[in-house]
DNA sequence: AGGCGTACACATGTTACATCA
DNA sequence: TATGATGTAACATGTGTACGC
């Protein structure tokens, strides 16, 4: 693994870890990992953010550095985003069939019962509500919708839908009685949808929600509320990968560190043990002048050759070099 | 142009419920 | 059957941004 590293100075640097794939660390087989200290990468923020306006909706990417966290680090690739595509270009098995049956009715997955769908008659009233100055969704989009039965323990789930005014904002909580939070299983066929239209966009607009909703026969509450705990499990899972990284690679730093200290402590017994430092050839030992810490350089059998050879520049990059070297064990394990 | 209020979307943390071992 | 663990839908709260006045 290639080390690059910034400490300091006028132009603070991303701090970079830059190799994939090495076979001397283990921490660093399968994913690239990059610590930036400061502006984070425009893929890491794929989402981008959405501006938000009451006529429309559109895209834009993070742009001020003030929206960057101070910290930011990429250990897994990111499935790739799409920030044009449509949900009504997912194409699923199921949307195949039935894409046209009468709104308000639907079938039970298994037994073909047609029963009432009361989230289908909040939509509509939803919709009503929120929008008459949002054009119907996308005639693409709202050609066809899935109906899915909602279904709760084997029964049709009509606890919430008592609020036919249900808010479909934030704090939509005011008309629900404090009884009624009864939680809904999404059945595998809606899970698998709003996974899919996840992978192709994990905001959604105003539009795109709606459209989801009518599909999937939900309130556009719902979905809203099934991608904000997608995102939060998203992030949390990223997390953990992070952590455990991290943590491999400060095992890894502090074997280092041991290894060299070692190391300094046996060369440093060789020395006491031979006083005649001029016997020494002139690289072996070298002071780092900021920590004054000692540390080895390269050796020869020819101590005069060696010396001979050291050109003053190159001498003063090494020291550069030795006591960022020092730094950074330092930070390590601290 | 800048301040203020409002609406909205989002992140984050929490709660409550369904499911399963 | 009871129970604790787990997953997740739903909620609460705070923040940032756009917009209209």
């Amino acid at each position: 693994m290639e080390l690059a590293l910034s400490l300091g100075g006028d132009t603070p640097k991303p701090i970079l870890f830059l190799e994939k794939s090495s076979s001397s660390n283990p921490c660093s087989k399968d994913v690239g990992f990059c610590m930036d200290l400061g502006k984070c990468s425009e893929e890491l923020y794929e989402v981008g953010r959405r501006k938000r306006s009451r006529n429309h909706h559109e895209i834009i990417s993070k742009g001020s550095s003030t929206d960057h966290p101070s910290l930011q680090l990429d250990l897994l690739p990111f499935f790739p985003l799409s920030r044009n595509t449509n949900s009504s270009q997912l194409c699923f098995p199921w949307l195949s069939q039935n894409l046209a049956s009468e709104p308000g009715l639907t079938h039970g997955p298994a037994g073909g019962k047609a029963i009432l769908d009361m989230n289908r008659r909040q939509l509509v009233v939803e919709e009503a509500e929120e929008g008459a100055a949002l054009s119907s969704p996308n005639s693409e989009i709202s050609s066809f919708q899935m109906n899915f039965p909602i279904y709760r323990n084997g029964n049709l789930n009509g606890k919430r839908d008592h609020s036919e005014n249900y808010n479909s904002s934030s704090r939509a909580s005011d008309e629900e009685d404090a009884s009624a939070r009864k939680k809904l299983r999404l059945t595998k066929e809606q899970s698998a949808f709003l996974e899919e239209s996840f992978k192709e966009h994990n905001t959604l607009n105003t539009k795109q929600k709606l459209a989801l909703a009518k599909q999937l026969n939900l309130r556009p509450r719902q979905v809203e509320v099934w991608f904000q705990n997608r995102r939060a499990r998203t992030k949390l899972k990223q997390t953990e990968v992070d952590c455990e990284y991290l943590k491999k690679c400060c095992e890894t730093l502090t074997e280092e560190n041991k290894r060299l200290q070692k190391e300094l402590q046996e060369l440093r017994a060789l020395k006491s043990y031979q006083p005649f430092y001029m016997q020494l050839p002139a690289t072996t030992l070298t002071m780092c002048p900021s920590c004054e810490r000692v540390a080895t350089t390269t050796t020869t059998s020819s101590a005069a050759t060696t010396t001979a050879t050291v050109t003053p520049g190159a001498a003063a990059s090494n020291t550069v070099a030795l006591h960022n070297n020092h730094k950074l064990i330092s930070l390590m394990t601290k």
